[in-house]
DNA sequence: TGCTAGATTGAGACCGGTCTCAATTCGTTT
DNA sequence: AAACGAATTGAGACCGGTCTCAATCTAGCA
């Protein structure tokens, strides 16, 4: 009732022992309620915590215990909407299990994602879930094994970091939107990413993130198994954000236009429906459109954007599960959790145009 | 080098202080680089610390300093647009400034949010930024108050609770907006927020969101001046998220129809849109929206969505701007940063159907 | 009533840093 | 060469909890 006092300082263990006139063990065991305390001790700190207004500090806890009951989260941006769900998903299974969230965004650079590891290992994270921004460089997710620290990849994974990941089947459901727009009668497909990458895609090369690397894979190989050739010509990357608009115009008329474009995420799906809309190109009468991800506005565009849609919340979830189980112990190998792609057929896929 | 021993504990300043044959003291000075230390030696620990695979442990640090430069976002759930725009923007001043966020999701719901409180303060957080669940009560800031631990407020107020917050001129937009409806024509217009509110609205109610309050105080307000009559009659709260459809369609039919829905954030502009559409009600010739809250989808729809946009990466970057002045020992009396907001017409809003 | 197991309590070390204060070393000046 | 101030270093307390271990207390049973 008097806690008035401004620059008083926050009441301790001790102080409240002292009130309670028992040691300060006993006043902690009490107040931790861990341990044995007689109910008449326990009634007595409690009444002495409450009128000193007394607030655990966690910090001195970990301290002692090793456990801080914080994990450390990294993403690319938490303002994309996949990033916004796969977080939801991973604050509420972790705030059931009584653990909070440090927030770190990397915007996809490895050098601030090095940053944003070792800021959250010096905050002693019981464990790291991580969306690398890189799956070629396993050097920023180093010190967290280093360090002894569970970690679980969400999203994307990194070949030759032999840790939990969970994912989704990025192939089959490229391979499926492929095979809708060839059984569509498309023969000209564009697959369209924001992934940075040094000069065009070529057969073979690695791609800093294996979740598009995975589509690249499904893409190209189902247009060869159709006998297109040079499938890997109509793979476009480094669509950096604001120039999808420009890439998509430049892949709607001259000799090169195709006829579909599959798009690697609803944000690129956005773009390109809003580039083709200004240009006067009709969906889907003259371009067929699909793409990863569901959102919400995908249903209320005439027509409705057909896409794969990937358990977004549950990928967040399972991944902090799965972190979960091995800050208990868990001492099974890693595994890769592959959870499905659904596909959601609306309106945006059709025949190509007649020449 | 030979950091593969898994069970080894972390190097600590006292180990790396062995190895460089230096007092513990004089380790940490050349390591947490404060204090002086000679040049010769602080090269000898920062190689001892190397070899040692040194990590800071900042809770030891926050321990002893009392700064733990981390800061608390209470938000009511990442996965909305606003909120993810709000933390980025928060994130962003936050990692400038070398600090990093812990996030919690209050559901707007205030038991959780109290949680949260209590949890964020128990890890030391220096400073909070709130958007609190409930602008009516303020038992849920006092704890922060009490421990004199900074706080800012965002998105909302919260009379009788004298702390800095930024907010947006909601009742200028709403005002805006409702003119616009007016000036086109219209006399029944709607007003929809999923706001939970206990039954219907009446005059001078209090609502446990100050942003919406002023919405729907500018709203009656132009509508009662207008001369329009129980122009409260027109607010309607409690659109639960998945039930605006169905207020949706009862606004557009029977002989309460209304001519113009103004919605409160764009989930629910989205869902209003939905539900004309799958009705057959053409927008705008037959039903004319508007809403608070620009998003990507607003210009691809046919029409656009005609908005009042806020600038919501700027509410969440200056409430961390501002908190970060409170911790640096600011002492000017608390503000409410109003920041304005700007209409965006597009071609949703028309003249009301002939009868 | 005496004895012992079990419950309760207290004392103090510990976690890994920071920081104060005193001791030591160094470079200069006279 | 002695003396002085500045720079560097070391010793140890401290932050606020937890936890181990020993001391004390209580109750049950012979």
């Amino acid at each position: 009732m008097s806690e008035t006092g401004t620059g008083r300082r926050e009441a301790t263990v001790s102080d409240v022992a002292r009130v309670a006139r028992v040691s300060k063990a006993t006043a902690a065991r009490a107040l931790g309620d861990y341990g044995a305390v007689s109910d008449a001790v326990r009634d007595r700190v409690q009444k002495a915590a409450d009128e000193l207004g007394y607030r655990p500090n966690a910090l001195a806890r970990t301290m002692s215990t090793g456990r801080s009951n914080t994990l450390g989260i990294i993403i690319g941006d938490i303002e994309n909407p996949f990033f916004a769900k796969a977080t939801r998903g991973a604050a509420d299974v972790a705030a059931e299990a009584g653990y909070d969230l440090i927030l770190s965004n990397s915007d996809e650079e490895p050098s601030v994602e090095a940053k944003a590891v070792a800021v959250q290992l010096a905050k002693q994270v019981d464990g790291l879930l991580i969306a690398p921004a890189s799956s070629l460089e396993p050097g920023n997710l180093q010190p967290v094994l280093d360090a002894g620290r569970p970690l679980v990849l969400f999203d994307r994974t990194v070949p030759g970091v032999d840790v939990d990941a969970v994912i989704t089947d990025n192939r089959a459901g490229a391979r499926q939107l492929t095979e809708l727009m060839l059984d569509a009668g498309h023969r000209r497909i564009a697959f369209i990413s924001t992934l940075a990458h040094d000069g065009a895609f070529r057969a073979g090369e690695e791609l800093s993130s294996s979740a598009v690397a995975d589509r690249v894979i499904g893409f190209v190989e189902t247009l060869a198994a159709a006998g297109i050739a040079h499938p890997e010509s109509f793979v476009h990357l480094n669509a950096r954000r604001d120039g999808v608009d420009v890439l998509a115009a430049r892949l709607l008329d001259g000799e090169a236009a195709v006829t579909a474009i599959i798009a690697s995420d609803s944000l690129i799906a956005l773009a390109v429906f809003k580039a083709a809309q200004e240009r006067g190109v009709l969906i889907p009468q003259q371009l067929s459109l699909a793409g990863f991800d569901d959102a919400p506005w995908m249903s209320l565009t005439t027509p409705g954007v057909t896409v794969v849609e990937q358990p977004i919340h549950e990928i967040g979830a399972q991944a902090t599960r799965t972190l979960l189980h091995r800050i208990r112990g868990d001492g099974r190998p890693p595994e890769t959790t592959v959870l499905p792609q659904t596909l959601v057929e609306r309106g945006s896929v059709a025949a190509p145009p007649e020449d």
